[in-house]
RNA sequence: CGGAGCGUAGCGCAGCCUGGUAGCGCACCUGCUUCGGGAGCAGGGGGUCGGAGGUUCGAAUCCUCUCGCUCCGACCA
């Protein structure tokens, strides 16, 4: 993309009412733009990394074996009243009368109407295991709204849920999401612990959150610091195989990780002193176990083996898609912008032009633009008429994780400059060499 | 929902107390000079001061109501 084309829209100075990081750069960053309390429209740059997002969770979710649908953001409210949930969830779910007078909601989760369709197709035994998911709009009227994208009333969640016929194979499904859940994170660039939580409206017996350490996370949490070196990493998962998984989840969560919810000072102050770790972290997923909460009074039953008729067991899991743009910018940034992972990033690097109308370097910039181009690569050429500083600090506010400087100083010596976001590091090779070092540094992300 | 604030040009703000018909910086447009870390000079465009009602000769400014937004708290992917 030519910059000179795109709609970027950045701001060089801080929106008053952006309180924290993510925040404030995704309103300068220009990817995000307030519609009403918690409600945004995502821009060209923000809308491209929430698509990145979700397409990893859609793989990581396709090699767990789930399967994708899509839901209604819009439910009849009759669902709800089935599961008790309709008078439970109180004021923070929108309700809203069609003109026939018919009481609709928005859904602020979907456990019914995956029951519903559940029960109204699957029959036997045969059909299970089955995981449904799904990545869709989700709207919780939140007394108080703030931080942006990390506390939304309007926010894109992946949503998905398990039928199992025994306990035992739910609890594969709840492990075969904990695993899927710490690759998807972790190809993300973040590291996310799962953290013993409480179950809130959901219900359950069994549930983890999935914490990304931030300062300013809204949650407290305590946990060992020997969780903070585990990594899932390239190993390969069979997500069928019942040992492996149980042995991972058993992994990542045997040492003490827990909210302020279900902290246990007991078993806390049990960790030697200089493990003992207290922080706050950002909720970005949680994974839930609950039974027949909702397959026994909405009657999502099969007929098993012996040909007696029982109520599935269920469970639901979910990711904050997009409260994950918040997450990683707090967790990945410095004082003058964002610093994108590679797995997530709206762009694979950017081109600065230094001398925008210099025949030489609008001819190398071109070059280089074309070649990535023609790698499959998605390149940000900045080829606006500005001054090199306005270049830069628009290059280094939107965070691309790479940039390929180019000047008629380097051009007569035959180079341009290959610049690393994260470490500042650049390298002075050849734009053959730079554009090389760009495909082979995404060639397995 | 309790407490506290704020709505004036796209963004950041001043003006309000003490009424006299709107200003600064950035951004935007034109020209010239600049050009390796958010340039300089000159000129220019843009605002029914959130909305409604009231007081007054006169309201951004005072009063009443209302809408919106933000922050702290309780609640939450």
């Amino acid at each position: 993309m030519r910059l000179t084309r795109y709609f970027l829209p950045v701001l060089k100075e801080n929106p008053a009412e952006a309180q924290i990081v993510s925040h404030r750069y995704m309103l300068r960053a220009g990817m995000i733009k307030q519609q009403a309390a918690g409600i945004y429209s995502w821009l060209p740059m923000g809308y491209k990394v929430l698509r990145r997002i979700e397409q990893i969770v859609h793989e990581e979710q396709a090699r767990a074996g789930h399967i994708s649908l899509l839901m209604p953001t819009l439910q009849p409210a009759d669902l709800w009243r089935e599961s008790g949930r309709y008078e439970d969830y109180g004021q923070e779910m929108l309700r809203i009368t069609d003109r026939q007078k018919r009481e609709m909601l928005y859904g602020p989760t979907n456990e019914e109407m995956i029951t519903d369709i559940f029960r109204a197709h699957v029959n036997s035994y045969k059909d299970l295991p089955l995981t449904l998911y799904h990545i869709q709009w989700k709207f919780r009227d939140e007394m108080r709204p703030r931080f942006g994208v990390m506390r939304g009333r309007e926010f894109l969640m992946k949503d998905g849920y398990n039928f199992d016929l025994t306990k035992e194979d739910a609890l594969h499904a709840y492990n075969r999401h904990l695993v899927s859940y710490l690759r998807t994170y972790e190809r993300m660039g973040l590291q996310a612990i799962p953290m013993r939580a409480d179950s809130g409206p959901i219900g359950g017996d069994d549930t983890h959150e999935f914490l990304v350490l931030a300062e300013t996370g809204e949650s407290e949490v305590f946990y060992d610091s020997a969780v903070t070196d585990i990594r899932l990493g390239e190993r390969e998962i069979d997500y069928d195989n019942k040992a492996q998984c149980q042995s991972v989840m058993e992994e990542f969560t045997s040492l003490y990780a827990r909210t302020d919810e279900t902290h246990d000072a007991a078993l806390f102050d049990a960790i030697p002193e200089e493990r003992r770790k207290s922080a706050r972290g950002i909720e970005v997923g949680q994974i839930f176990y609950f039974g027949t909460k909702y397959s026994d009074p909405m009657g999502a039953t099969v007929v098993g083996p012996d040909g007696t008729r029982t109520p599935v067991h269920m469970g639901s899991h979910g990711i904050g898609v997009s409260r994950l743009l918040g997450a990683i910018i707090e967790a990945s940034h410095d004082d003058k912008g964002i610093i994108w992972p590679e797995g997530v990033t709206p762009f694979h690097c950017g081109i600065v032009n230094l001398k925008q109308g210099d025949e030489a370097t609008d001819a190398a910039c071109e070059h280089i633009y074309k070649a990535l181009k023609l790698l499959g690569l998605d390149p940000l050429y900045d080829d606006r008429d500005e001054r090199a500083g306005a270049k830069f600090a628009t290059m280094d506010l939107i965070g691309l994780p790479w940039r390929i400087t180019v000047g008629p100083r380097g051009l007569k010596n035959g180079v341009v400059e290959l610049t690393s976001r994260r470490t500042g590091v650049s390298e002075e090779i050849s734009a053959e060499d730079a554009v090389a070092r760009i495909a082979a540094i995404y060639a397995d992300i």
